[in-house]
DNA sequence: ATAGGCATGTAATCAGTTACATGATTTT
DNA sequence: AAAATCATGTAACTGATTACATGCCTAT
């Protein structure tokens, strides 16, 4: 269901687009929420047509098709939105990562949270230029909300993984009861 | 291949433990990073011993069986952890609704924003006295780094839902360039 | 002309959820 | 005796990834 909630959610914030737009959309705005490929994007958009969520309004160059969300959508989305039991699912291969380091031994566990660190820093630099380059959303201010949550969650966890790390060198140096 | 990984490593850090023992523990600990059914944990479980990266001990009361983590296993979590191509795969329904709650006219969105952050101070308070009661881990210390960021990153996003709400309806009462 | 990007699709496989199914042990 | 919890499993379905497949249009 998330995924049509997805798209719903990007033909509304971008307006109409093709699968193969929201496929690299997918990858830019959205993607430190979720993400999906052609392959999922194409059918699934095809099956969102066939229940009146979304209406191909124009036909393109390649076979382009250009969807626009219904009124349907709109319904579907807010009601989703609105919905009172959030399911609070969480998949993070990266928070997966974090948690089972610490079972390296110290020095491997501290130089591998460095090194995640040093990911989180580039793709925090990806982001605030994102966030300088703010052009490209239909609804002004929309984007910046969701890119600043990226953000500050990219930042809270590279600031982890370094402290961390200076922990468990700390710790490994200076063994306050033994092991 | 990460309900694998997530498995061994609870197998590494809670010691040798049923499948009943690991679901409950999805629950718990790791649940901020990922989650699994039991229904997906037995069979895994069995592949894996198949596989020869976990052994049964012992067999106990009503069928129990307790899974160890063999040396195989050891070596293949090891490998994950320092293999160099971290994918940074992200599935975050809670982050796609904060995303897309700013859809929403301005009110609506600021009210949901306000119980977004209601159901994050909540989960807050459950990791925090998690972290009280912290006595449950084998490896002294381990627990806590993971549990520390999953203190961070909920406190980060209930932080940025209430000044998100703020801003919202800021902006909503005093339009500076109109809409 | 050819390389790169645009554009859509399908098939096979793997991962994950929901529902069904069963039975033992412990607690009230 | 009944209810709760422990404990494992399977089957049907939905969601997601990887690989395959095709062809158009634009810039060099």
């Amino acid at each position: 269901m998330s995924l049509r909630i997805a798209l719903l959610g990007l033909l509304t914030t971008s307006g109409p687009s093709s699968g193969y737009d929201l496929a690299k959309r997918f990858e830019s705005s959205i993607n430190h929420a979720w993400q999906a490929r052609h392959s999922q994007i194409y059918p699934e958009l095809n099956k969102m047509a066939a229940d009146g969520l979304v209406t191909v309004e124009e036909e393109g160059p390649r076979g382009r098709k250009t969807y626009t969300i219904a009124a349907e959508g709109r319904r579907e989305l807010r009601e989703w939105l609105l919905e009172g039991t959030p399911s609070r699912s969480i998949r993070s291969e990266g928070a997966l990562r974090a948690f089972l380091l610490p079972t390296l031994e110290p020095h491997e566990a501290a130089a591998r949270l460095r090194a995640e660190a040093e990911v989180y820093t580039a793709r925090l630099a990806e982001l605030e230029a994102l966030k300088a380059a703010k052009a490209s959303w239909k609804r002004p201010g929309f984007g910046e909300h969701a890119l600043e949550l990226g953000i500050r969650q990219t930042r809270v966890v590279r600031d982890w993984a370094e402290e961390t790390a200076a922990e468990i060198e700390r710790a490994a140096g200076d063994p306050p009861g033994g092991e």
